[in-house]
DNA sequence: GAAATTCGTACCGAAACAGTCCTGTTTTAG
DNA sequence: CTAAAACAGGACTGTTTCGGTACGAATTTC
């Protein structure tokens, strides 16, 4: 459903709960209350985070998470693919000889494109724009596909296109 | 990891298939050989995009599939939108009070942003452009991701962004 | 040195996905 | 008019991934 995890949801919630609040330095649960999401989730994906370079951790008793860089400088194309594994584009069958009954498969060289827009779409917007509500304005487009999620579901993912 | 399924895969492999042979009518068995992909998928996903609109159905001993409308009309995100479900995008909980903690919540109004714009970039690519191979040609960023694939994957998704 | 906090990893249940099969219904061919 | 070919629509199952949890180790402050 081209959907992404629940776990970057919540990254991207956390993120711009930290991109809103840029002078504080907050811990796993402080950040976990100020956004209602559950402490154990919270706590890996800023673990996560922090490995993927997103974010600066100080440990002992005064510590926390902060961004590691400028709010502007990280686009929604970081994020996901921090949060989501490698960058891996398209993947055909290495194989040669299943996937190219065709001397050369055409569908494979134009998943690119469509990975360079996608891509291109998401390296357009920086976290910074996420923390101040959008001008236009939301329009209640919201049809809740699946039936709703268990509890909390704060951000929650665009699951179709 | 902003992936599509499967099936989508398939299916757009399947289309494309179609939209390169317009004057051939094509039956599931034919279209499965020719792709090489399981008879039994490609049969489920052909039902699935002709009750969609996307590929016109003929019964009977000589039936088979052939596009509905040209290829230069079908987009990337009808295709997409077909295989994945119904269109949903932004899926807060409508609850009030548990998202927004805030007075309004300024994640959610920025998904539908993201959306937008992942969604014009699927809408700017025609399946009739998935026919021939790009100009620029494929440079091989193919880095595979969470380890290959069982059997045959022909076109394979795009796993991470 | 003790307390608080991050870090790493391993684990489990539930849901979604990939794939298969079976039983109809429609259409052409002989 | 009968039979075969092909689509139509579910129901079913195994496997993987995801969401969530737990525990011990490392690190910093007081």
């Amino acid at each position: 459903m081209i959907r992404i995890t629940k776990q970057t949801d919540y990254g991207i919630v956390l993120l711009t709960h930290l991109a809103a609040n840029p002078e504080r330095q907050l811990n796993a649960p402080e950040l976990a209350a100020e956004t209602r999401l559950p402490l154990p989730m919270v706590s890996k994906i800023l673990k996560l985070l922090a490995r993927e370079g997103l974010l600066a951790s100080h440990r002992g008793v005064k510590g926390g998470y902060g961004l590691a860089r400028h709010a502007e400088e990280i686009s929604m194309a970081e994020i996901i693919a921090a949060l989501e594994g490698p960058i891996a584009i398209t993947e055909c069958v290495s194989v040669e000889g299943d996937c190219s009954h065709e001397p050369l498969c055409p569908v494979r060289s134009n998943w690119q494109r469509i990975n360079t827009a996608v891509r291109a779409a998401l390296e357009g917007i920086a976290l910074s724009e996420m923390t101040h509500a959008k001008p236009g304005g939301p329009q209640g487009l919201v049809t809740l596909g699946s039936g709703g999620r268990a509890a909390f579901t704060p951000a929650a993912a665009f699951q179709e296109v």
